[in-house]
DNA sequence: CCCTGATTCGC
DNA sequence: GCGAATCAGG
């Protein structure tokens, strides 16, 4: 795979947006992160307010409050003049909780993002599957939205709307989103789910 | 251990 | 120019 234009364009499109080396990698396909690491600092964008950096003191505290530095050497045209912090993160504001006064105020709450498998609650699922489902339930690592990551269970539990929520975060079964317990309950083989035979 | 970006250097 | 290997931090 070559750099062409719309592979560079969607390179720096996505490194604008904060997005990681290695998924910039993974949705242009046929590179690995450190393609995208190394023809990001070829094309001269890089820092970012970044996490790692071993070269943090090397940056220049020049544009502080003022520019008292003209630089006149027209060398390195940046294509962001503007000091831009980091990428806007999302911050909860400060979510009213009203509808349920059991509960503790709400501390968090979770975007809904992609459609949720289903919850099983109490179908006709496979009853091993379901004891293995509530026994690994458990031991979940209990993660939220933004701590899964590609080989974590990325299954719900709880109620969304409550505090008593969260993702399952155990190692995911190879190429499926979910570890092999909520495997066994999200892809049923749709079996003995009454077919429409009658 | 998982992840992140940074750098080096042979190609 | 490219990117794997390596490094280094979280």
């Amino acid at each position: 795979m070559s750099w062409t234009d719309e592979r560079v364009e969607l390179l720096k499109k996505m490194w604008g947006e904060g997005q990681s080396a290695s998924q910039i990698a993974k949705e242009l396909g046929g590179v690995t992160r450190n393609a995208v690491i190394g023809k990001v600092h070829r094309l001269g964008l890089s820092n970012r307010a970044t996490t790692t950096s071993k070269t943090t003191e090397a940056k220049e505290k020049s544009a502080a409050a003022a520019a008292p530095a003209p630089k006149p050497a027209a060398a390195a045209p940046k294509p962001k003049p503007q000091p831009k912090t980091e990428p806007a993160r999302p911050q909860t504001p400060a979510p009213a909780a009203t509808s349920k006064p059991s509960l503790p105020a709400r501390k968090q709450i979770i975007p809904a993002g992609q459609p949720l498998p289903p919850q099983p609650s109490a179908n006709e699922i496979s009853p091993e599957a379901l004891a293995k489902v509530n026994e690994i339930e458990k031991k979940a690592k209990k993660l939220t939205l933004m701590e899964l990551t590609e080989r974590t269970c990325k299954w719900p539990v709880g109620d969304p709307a409550t505090e008593d929520f969260w993702f399952c975060g155990l190692p995911v079964q190879q190429g499926k989103p979910y570890c092999e317990a909520h495997v066994g309950v999200a892809f049923q083989p749709m079996n003995n789910r009454r077919d429409r035979k009658r």
